[in-house]
DNA sequence: CCTCTTGCTAGTATGATCTC
DNA sequence: GAGATCATACTAGCAAGAGG
């Protein structure tokens, strides 16, 4: 089997609304196609009490879903909601290329959607449909409902998402990463087992999390800069203590001026004996005559003052500098 | 023992070059 | 110019090892 016949499998629970069982009770069987529709829709049953306590704006969309044309109802887009983590990737050329044709053609995927309690529906797939209609000045957008639980539609959307060749490493990393978040006791292998991918992929999209500040901030704008392996090779060598050669490996993968796996090779590489390297010295001067000399060489600064008074007052600075980006390192990294 | 990591490698995608 | 072939870069899975 697939992959992506596994992961068709797995996100089975947004099932189209053919799939959906009809009820028992027969008696009340609607002649309009959204009248069955609704009827189809044990859910909305439930929320029958919630919408009549709902806005004008709502009681009349309910009208509407009543009376729309088959195959789905117009929901006015403000009455769209989006999930966070629910979104699926889609490049921006690829997102122009969907509005443009929706500008000229007509809507053949309805939006899918799930009421909700306060009023107006949550999207479960669509919100790129949803955008480009919002862009184009549309006011309304067909759609279906769907009776999947919220946690169903997101993890549905999660690893539909990974059937995307188009998704990054990166965002597939992050999107492990918000499962994590949102099962704490979900370990690595299940992950795996659920997006029926092997368990060392797993381990390796997660290993972005251990890249250095500034390579996540690269990613975050350049999100295909690096792939799984070699985003868990840097995470190695992070780990090992040469994160600032990460960054500066990184950085030339940026700029193209080298390739995934030789950028693993600068990081990794040993860097020269302390013995060669050439010190940077900078004179901080007081009119003609030298303050401080301060000399640079690799992770070694070394700062010579002209009286030991002065060395003493400003250890104290320094050592308050240093513990404030000590504890700065402590926080924990911040969330896409 | 379970979970996670890592080395290795077959398979795949993509681009460059060659041949017609 | 189009198709064939080759080289390179990268992915993904297996298997073994590390660590708690």
């Amino acid at each position: 089997m697939s992959i992506k016949e596994k992961m068709a499998a797995k996100t089975a629970a947004i099932a189209p609304l053919s799939r959906v069982p009809r009820p028992a009770d027969a008696n009340a069987e609607p002649k309009t196609g959204p009248g069955k529709f609704l009827a189809a829709m044990p859910i909305l049953a439930e929320k029958d009490r919630e919408l009549e306590a709902m806005s004008a704006e709502n009681a009349e969309l309910r009208e509407k879903l009543a009376t729309g044309a088959r195959g789905g109802v117009d929901i006015p887009l403000d009455q769209l909601f989006e999930v966070p983590g629910r979104r699926r990737y889609m490049p921006k050329a690829k997102y122009f290329e969907l509005r443009e044709n929706l500008r000229k053609n007509k809507l053949i995927h309805p939006v899918v959607v799930r009421p909700r309690a306060e009023g107006g529906f949550e999207i479960v797939s669509g919100h790129h449909r949803t955008d480009a209609y919002r862009e184009i000045g549309r006011e309304h957008i067909r759609c279906v409902l769907e009776e999947v639980t919220e946690e169903e539609a997101t993890s549905g959307a999660f690893y539909a998402n990974l059937l995307q060749s188009d998704l990054t490493d990166y965002e597939k990393h992050l999107g492990f990463k918000r499962m994590q978040e949102r099962h704490p006791d979900i370990t690595q292998a299940e992950m795996a087992e659920h997006a029926g991918v092997d368990p060392s992929l797993v381990s390796r999209f997660m290993a972005f999390n251990e890249l250095p500040s500034e390579v996540i901030d690269l990613l975050s704008s350049q999100p295909d800069l690096l792939g799984a392996t070699a985003g868990a090779a840097l995470a190695t060598i992070t780990r090992d203590g040469r994160g600032p050669q990460v960054v500066e490996a990184v950085r030339k993968l940026a700029l193209k001026e080298i390739d995934e796996r030789q950028a693993v090779k600068v990081a990794a590489a040993k860097s020269a004996p302390a013995s060669t390297a050439t010190p940077a010295i900078n004179k901080i001067k007081v009119g003609r005559s030298v303050y401080c000399e301060m000399r640079t060489a690799k992770n070694v600064v070394r700062l010579q003052f002209q009286s030991d008074e002065e060395a003493i007052e400003v250890s104290a600075a320094i050592k308050a500098v240093l513990e404030s980006r000590a504890a700065g390192r402590a926080k924990p990294q911040q969330d896409d």
